[in-house]
DNA sequence: CAAATATAATAGTATTACTATCGTAAATGA
DNA sequence: TCATTTACGATAGTAATACTATTATATTTG
C-alpha cells in the first residue's frame, strides 16, 4: 500500500460546500460511508445521517444537494483513489504488458484500508461501490450529469487503461469495451460471490476474478 | 422471430394476484412497461400508473406488493422470454460451438417486437432491463429474495449457456463468470453506447457488442 | 471590533408508499 | 336461479421522505 500525503480532488460540481474544508463536512463523509454500508442506499437518509453526527439534516444539505449527489461524490473520490493506485503501480514499469497486468490487479483485487485519510475508510467505501454505484448512472438524469462531469473520474480510469491496451495492440477495435467490461465485471463478480454465487466461480479463497480478467485481456491482446 | 403460442411462466411469489388472469392485470403490465420507460423507475409510482389505466392505486396493490416486485416480475418475464429464444435458437443444432455462437447472438443482439403477447412489448421491456434491472439485485433484501427464487429465470439462462461452454471445454474453471460477464457486459455496453459513449466502442451502426463477446468467449474456449 | 459565515434548532410542505374501509358489480357454484 | 364469494372503484388516512425556510447563536475573518 502506498503511503504518501495524497490528496484526492473531486469535481466541485459535486458539492455545495467542500466537505473536507470543515470538521462537520468530514464527519458527513466518514459517517455516510458507514451508514450506507450498514443500511443500504435506499434506506439511507440525511435525517438518519444527521442523528449519527448530531447535526440537523438542514446542515447536511449545505454540503450536498441530496443523497444521490453525495454518493456520486463518494464514487468519484473512489475512482480518483483507484487512478492514484493505478498510476503508482505502473510508474517506472517499462513493459506495457507488465503495466496492463498490474492495472488489472488494481482493478480486480480487494481494496484494503489505507488509514491515510482519516475521514475515508477505503475498504468500506469499496463495499459501497460494489453494492450501490451502478445505480448512480442508471437514472433519467445521467446525460445531464455526464455533461456536468459527474463521471469524469471513472472515465479517466477507463481512458488510462485503454491507452495501455492500445500500446500493446494499436489497431485493436475495442479497447474501451474491454476495460469497462473488466471494471464492471470485477465489481459484479465480487457482488455475485457474496449474494448470487451461482452466477460466478469466484469466492473468498480463490483469486478467480483477477485470473479470469487477466486471461481475458491477454487473450484479446495476443 | 419465433411465432408460436408461447406462454411465459413467472414465479408466483412475484405477484399477489396473477396479472395475466384479468384485463386490469394485463393493463398494469403493459402500461407499467411504457411508464417506467418514459419517466424512469425512480419517478414511477403506483399512483401515476393508476392514472394511466384509470384505476386507483389500491387496485394495483392487489396484484403487486410494491413497485420493486413489479419490476422483478417484468425482469423475470424477460429472462424467461430470452431463455425461450435461446432454446429455440439452438434446438437441432448439433455443434456445441455453433450453439454457443447462437446463444451469444441471442444475449447480445437488440430485442425486437414480437407482438405475440398483447400486454408485453418486448422491445420496450428490453430497454427497461438495460436501464433499470441492475438495481433489482443491488438491495439489502437480495439474499432473502434470492432464497424466494426471485432471480431464478436469470440464473436459469446463465446455467444453460454455462452448460454449453462446459461441453466445449469440460475442465474450464470459469463458465459462470464467463456467461454472467457476457450478459451483464452486453447490457452495460448497450447502455454506455447511448449515455456514456466514451466507455465503449459500440454504437448503433457497428455490431461491436456481439463481435466483442463472441471473440471473448472463443478466446477462452480454444 | 464589525461583519460575514457556519451551525443548530425548529417548523413546514408536497409527495411517496403504503393500509383500511366500504359499497357495488360481476363472476361463480350448488 | 339465487346466495356468496371476489374483484374493483372510491375514498380516507398515516408515517416517512425529501426537501425548503427562518431565526438565533456561535465562530471566524478581515
Amino acid at each position: 500500500m502506498i503511503n504518501l500525503n495524497i490528496h484526492i480532488e473531486v469535481n466541485p460540481e459535486l458539492y455545495s460546500k467542500n466537505p473536507i474544508s470543515s470538521e462537520l463536512g468530514q464527519h458527513i463523509l466518514s459517517k455516510s460511508i458507514e451508514l450506507i454500508d450498514q443500511i443500504g442506499f435506499e434506506a439511507f437518509t440525511f435525517k438518519k445521517l444527521g442523528k449519527q453526527i448530531n447535526s440537523p439534516e438542514s446542515s447536511i444539505y449545505r454540503y450536498f444537494k441530496n443523497k444521490h449527489v453525495l454518493l456520486v461524490y463518494l464514487t468519484s473520490w473512489y475512482w480518483s483513489y483507484i487512478e492514484y493506485q493505478l498510476v503508482f503501480a505502473i510508474t517506472n514499469v517499462e513493459s506495457p504488458k507488465e503495466r496492463l497486468l498490474k492495472s488489472i490487479k488494481v482493478l480486480t483485487q480487494p481494496v484494503l484500508e489505507n488509514n491515510q485519510i482519516p475521514y475515508i475508510n477505503e475498504r468500506i467505501l469499496s463495499k459501497i461501490i460494489i453494492s450501490e454505484s451502478v445505480k448512480l448512472y442508471h437514472t433519467k438524469s445521467v446525460d445531464e450529469e455526464n455533461r456536468s462531469g459527474f463521471f469524469g473520474a471513472y472515465k479517466s480510469v477507463v481512458k488510462r487503461v485503454s491507452a495501455i491496451i492500445l500500446e500493446l495492440k494499436p489497431n485493436f477495435e475495442y479497447p474501451n469495451m474491454l476495460v469497462s467490461t473488466i471494471i464492471e465485471g470485477a465489481l459484479h463478480q465480487k457482488y455475485f460471490s457474496e449474494h448470487l454465487p451461482s452466477l460466478t466461480n469466484a469466492n473468498n479463497q480463490n483469486n478467480a476474478i483477477e485470473k479470469f480478467y487477466t486471461q481475458m485481456a491477454l487473450n484479446f491482446i495476443k
